[in-house]
DNA sequence: CTGAAAGCGCTTACAG
DNA sequence: CTGAAAGCGCTTACAG
């Protein structure tokens, strides 16, 4: 008698739903038009873009959905309009604490604007980044690129498809935010010239890496103009390892003050001189770059060139939303400030002996 | 003569795309179908479950698939089927650098599976982070909360729907990874019970946390095993300031050693007590929690408990990956190891004056 | 092994 | 302001 073998007994359509549903799967808008009385396309006007509707109809929806518990399918939305409300963050490296500040900076950005972020990390590897670049396109309004290592061409084709933005390197044609070098390298190399420094020493970044020749750039110019020998030397990777590993080469340089890509390089850097005896900074003047979570932890604290890092993630994250609504904007280049943060790790030579 | 009015003419439905698609826009299965001849059905179950096809017919339609360029629709496909091949990460706080490791662990294992990681942060709230749970379980397949602040019985809520695996915390009936504090913790209080102390402060993190309650028991029973004294205190917030701020309470104590819920409030705490001339750990030992990025930069450097957040990041993951796939795996809770990390921080007592 | 068809839950011209 | 219908690009029982 239970049971009876009715059509609508029949076993339902439809995917199986892997995880319990328990009993209820969740309400669509042909529920609330159910409710609600009116039709699903009405239904979805309300939900979709409120003022197109009468405020008696919204509100019996806006109810019914309430009391259905409603939630908007996003995938569902997203087939028909392409639109998914969501924005990929892809950093050269997750480990290194200088993309924090810069996920920390989006992700507010981005979900204060009711945007969801993805996150990637290229692994300071160009190919890398740009599979993960790839498969994010497919799901995101936008792309945000942090420190990107691929080629300005394949930015530019990325940037053809979808929205991108990037970050810490200029591109032709592509909005960007950029720290603005000059004005923290020279505040440093002048501080530098006037504690006695003669000879200094940049240690490069990654190859691929614009920033770094930027700041290569910088230091040169800044130099050039306090009358500073500088040299250059390369690191084997941007990381506190990398700088320990230069130590050798920095000594040997005859330099008595180093500027690094990076603030991890100069505490690998500071690290491995002082391992060897060295004291910092009356035998010779350490500066990083960025000011990243615990610079100042270091003894003595970092002297670095701040980037201003969270402003960068989120700056980035309004271009882009920009981008997206009002579109038609100009690809421009936003610059950002940095300055020195004059810390105990640079300072005055010591006459040796 | 050119341009006839056929119907094929017409203007073509579909959303408007706002964004040049630069005239093609992305191949889709159908287009498949007619390079390969064959049916589009047939293109879905070559693409998506290869084996149930004929070899030749794949390969027919896997050369198409290149010639396209085709890349499948990631909401077209979530619609029939419910999956998103995403998974969400819900941090307590994104500028606490405990979760670094974590969030990288969980997106190195999510990418090496072709999993996408969706990252959200709750700032210490169990408003917000319920708020961001609920959001992001529209999208994901499933979600992983590190150290989260809600109430156990909506985490259970929220795995009912989907699979939830914890970090940090552990909830009856749901999946969680969960350092195992106790030979860590008695490491530390026989390495202080062994250089003279006698009276122990621990710092505790927010009243919400899991952990700091677990770390705050296992500290009680390692002293009472090592007959020290062990007193609690409050902090206002987990970080260097929190730290800071507790220094007034950890002198007052009249303790001699001191835990600390994590490295930040470890850090803040010495910090403010060298500021006001303390010497550690000559007249004061600190320990903290975690070893995150940064503690060894301190002078002294931290001794510290060290928690493998990395490893709980990855296992994590890979825990929801086997929830995702053998569905029916029992919720358990995987214990990972903690150990002393013994450096300059800690030490013998000296006799005062 | 493969085709033909229905359906996933929305949005949006098109008519009224 | 609102209904009815078509379509977004897939997947998957259902038949052969």
């Amino acid at each position: 008698m239970s049971e009876p073998k009715t059509p609508d007994a029949a076993a339902p359509r439809g995917p199986v739903k892997k995880h319990a549903r328990n009993g209820k799967s969740s309400a669509t808008i042909y529920d609330i038009a159910k409710v609600a009385g009116v039709n699903p396309s009405t239904v979805s006007r309300a939900l979709s873009k409120p003022g197109r509707v009468s405020a008696k109809t919204q509100k019996l929806i806006e109810d019914a959905a309430a009391e259905l518990n409603y939630h908007v399918n996003p995938f569902a939305r997203a087939l028909p309009t392409g639109r998914t409300s969501t924005f990929g963050l892809i950093v050269a490296d997750i480990t290194n604490p200088t993309f924090f500040d810069i996920i920390r900076g989006a992700e507010t950005t981005a979900t204060a604007r009711d945007y969801t972020l993805v996150l990637a990390e290229s692994a300071e590897s160009a190919v890398t980044e740009l599979k993960a670049a790839r498969r994010m396109m497919a799901t995101v309004d936008g792309l945000i690129l942090a420190s990107p290592r691929m080629d300005d061409d394949e930015i530019r084709a990325l940037a053809r498809d979808k929205p991108v933005v990037v970050i810490n390197r200029e591109v032709d044609g592509v909005p960007s935010v950029v720290p603005d070098v000059n004005k923290g390298i020279s505040e440093a190399v002048r501080s530098l010239a006037a504690n006695g420094h003669t000879k200094v020493a940049f240690v490069a970044g990654p190859p691929q890496s614009w920033m770094s020749a930027r700041r290569w750039e910088g230091v040169q110019a800044a130099c050039e103009w306090s009358r500073v020998d500088a040299v250059r030397l390369e690191s084997t990777k941007p990381t506190v390892d990398g700088g320990r590993q230069v130590a050798r080469d920095v000594r040997a340089s005859g330099a008595t003050a180093v500027l690094t890509y990076n603030d991890l390089l100069a505490i690998g850097l500071m690290q491995e001189l002082q391992a060897a005896g060295m004291v910092v900074p009356d035998q010779i003047s350490i500066v990083g770059f960025d000011d990243i979570f615990g610079a100042d932890f270091t003894t003595p604290p970092l002297t670095t060139v701040r980037s201003p890092l969270g402003e960068c993630g989120s700056v980035a994250a309004t271009l882009l939303l920009g981008l997206l609504h009002d579109s038609g904007e100009p690809a421009s280049t936003v610059r950002v400030e940095t300055e020195l943060v004059l810390r105990g790790s640079s300072g005055r030579l010591l006459p040796a002996g």
